[in-house]
RNA sequence: GGUCGGGUGGCCGAGGGGUUAGGCUGAGCUCUGCAAAAGCUCCCACAGCGGUUCAAAUCCGCUCCCGACCUCCA
């Protein structure tokens, strides 16, 4: 199949036709967290993200080396001195070793990505594992020229960098102004000039976590982990590098300048940033305090929640918006994808139990091109940069149609063999593997419900033979109550657990 | 203040010069013992004011709101 992938680049702010370097060959990077407290839904709308990008490239045929780091060592929040290191804070507070603090949210990180059917990447790597690569990289830097030393620290010359190449382009910024519009009673920085940041941060002896280097101990500065690693794994030019719309500037900015810095070479080929997740307008934060932890969502245990969510829904709520776009969360925004997720859900499990039979009727031209026109139509949506949001608007109109096949609306022999297995092929791959919200959320023993289910179905069955709709009325009721549906069908009982 | 992005029907949310977004809600109908589910139909919106154009929600200008970044942040 041909993909005329386009994908909109941050940098030079258009949709750009795909073309990897190496086909079929892809390298992406984005961003992972820094592994200092819980992810929030809005971090993981983020990754969610770059799991549907890793997803569809790898579905339309392209070899994909996704790597995703996790930030497991501490980075004072400034250069000028007086910044907390968030790890080493967390650590204080809970009495543990900063690397206990990372192994902690580190698997919790993973057990979210678990529960919101995000694939592992390809290659995780650490900060703290990467130390050396990350000093090598700022003696390059340093040979450069593109750098000093101030005290065992090493900054990045942004000045020096100008004089011969770009900085400020990704996000737009322009330096002169940035470094007015800063002007802070910085006596003691040591930083020549306020846009200049640190590659490498020399700390005090009772900092837990250091490391030495030849500029004495310290730790290495946030934006070189991802350029060391990023160059390590994918290449001094990779095609992808993704991450959330709050690290355009400084991090992306930065991680430009020490790759061109480095090597003299722009290291990404495509820029994508993820917009926010927002709350009543405003981006969810931690420091905000209007952040929603996974297991908040799912107990229903916050303010805001008027009730539980389970995380497939919560997934295509997230997906129904295009990625640039900010998106809010609300209870009645999230109880209306709650419902369509249902919906498409009835539609996916319709078409799977579909037996397509040859009748004696000839097929349908239209609806033969109708359905074919749509399992283009979903890819088409997808090629341009990944519109998840209209790509479900597709999908609900496939549902459509295989609804009115199972209700024998539509007669399914109206289309031919092939296109039934089209859009089959398509609907499930959509379901299952670019989108990925198929999982099963129910908990609990399944076979023991069922067994039951089956038991209670069987007596209703006998009671409504009797034509005793009032007790037939009253096991539905009951089992409503409970959050078990019962549905009458044509042929046969069904029913459906919230 | 600087830079960037946005204001779409009752709600969420796509699109972005002319042609249906989609979902949720609401109303009606079909099916059904009744529900539910499903299907069909209806509710034709684009902050305001000007301008360009045969044609603007979509382009341009101005105004008013909102947000993000400029500190750590997905």
């Amino acid at each position: 199949m041909e993909h005329q992938l386009k994908i909109y680049d941050s940098l030079t702010r258009e949709k750009r036709l795909f073309v990897p370097l190496n086909p079929p060959f892809v390298g992406m990077y984005s961003c992972g967290p820094t592994v200092y407290n819980e992810v929030h839904l809005g971090n993981l709308r983020t990754f969610t993200t770059f799991d549907v990008v890793y997803r569809y490239l790898m579905h339309i045929g392209y070899k994909v080396r996704y790597v995703r780091n996790i930030t497991d060592a501490g980075h004072l929040t400034n250069d000028a001195g007086e910044g907390v290191d968030r790890i080493e804070e967390r650590a204080k507070l809970e009495r543990l070793e900063p690397m206990e603090i990372v192994r902690k949210y580190t698997d919790n990180f993973h057990d979210v990505c678990r529960i919101f059917n995000l694939l592992p990447p390809s290659i995780e790597p650490t900060a703290t594992g990467h130390i050396v690569e990350q000093i090598e990289m700022i003696k390059k830097i340093l040979a450069n020229g593109y750098a000093y030393e101030v005290n065992g620290s090493i900054y990045f010359d942004v000045r020096k960098f100008m004089q011969k190449y770009e900085y400020g382009k990704l996000s737009g910024r322009n330096v002169d102004e940035l470094i007015e519009g800063s002007r802070e009673l910085d006596g003691q920085e040591e930083k020549k000039n306020s846009v200049d940041f640190a590659i490498w941060k020399s700390v005090s002896p009772n900092h837990i976590q250091r490391w030495q280097s030849p500029w004495g101990e310290g730790i290495p500065g946030w934006h070189l982990e991802c350029s060391a690693m990023g160059t390590k794994y994918l290449g001094k030019q990779f095609d992808i590098h993704g991450g959330g719309m709050d690290l355009k500037f400084p991090h992306h900015e930065c991680e430009i300048a020490q790759s061109v810095g480095a090597d003299d070479i722009q290291p990404v080929r495509y820029w994508m940033h993820a917009n926010m997740l927002t709350v009543n307008g405003d981006k969810m934060s931690k420091s905000k305090g209007n952040s929603f932890l996974p297991m908040e969502l799912f107990t229903g245990k916050h303010a805001m929640l008027e009730k539980a969510y389970a995380p497939m829904p919560v997934r295509f709520f997230m997906l129904q918006a295009h990625y640039r776009s900010t998106l809010d969360f609300t209870n009645s925004a999230l109880q209306a994808a709650e419902k369509g997720y249902a919906r498409l859900m009835t539609a996916y499990k319709a078409l799977n139990e579909l037996v397509y039979t040859k009748a004696a009727a000839p097929t349908v031209p239209a609806e033969i091109e109708e359905v074919q026109k749509l399992c283009k139509e979903v890819y088409e949506k997808m090629d341009d940069d990944f519109n998840t949001a209209e790509a479900i608007a597709v999908l609900f109109e496939m549902g459509k149609k295989i609804n009115s096949y199972k209700e024998g609306l539509i007669t399914l022999s109206s289309i031919d063999e092939a296109t039934f297995n089209l859009l089959k092929t398509t609907f499930n791959a959509f379901i299952k593997d670019i989108l990925a919200i198929d999982k099963e959320d129910s908990t609990g023993d399944d076979g023991k419900e069922k067994e039951l289910m089956k038991v209670i179905l069987e007596l209703r069955k006998d009671v409504r033979a009797r034509k005793d709709f009032a007790a037939s009325d009253k096991i539905r009721d009951e089992l409503l109550k409970i959050g078990i549906q019962v549905k009458d069908g044509k042929d046969g009982v069904t029913w459906t657990m919230n």
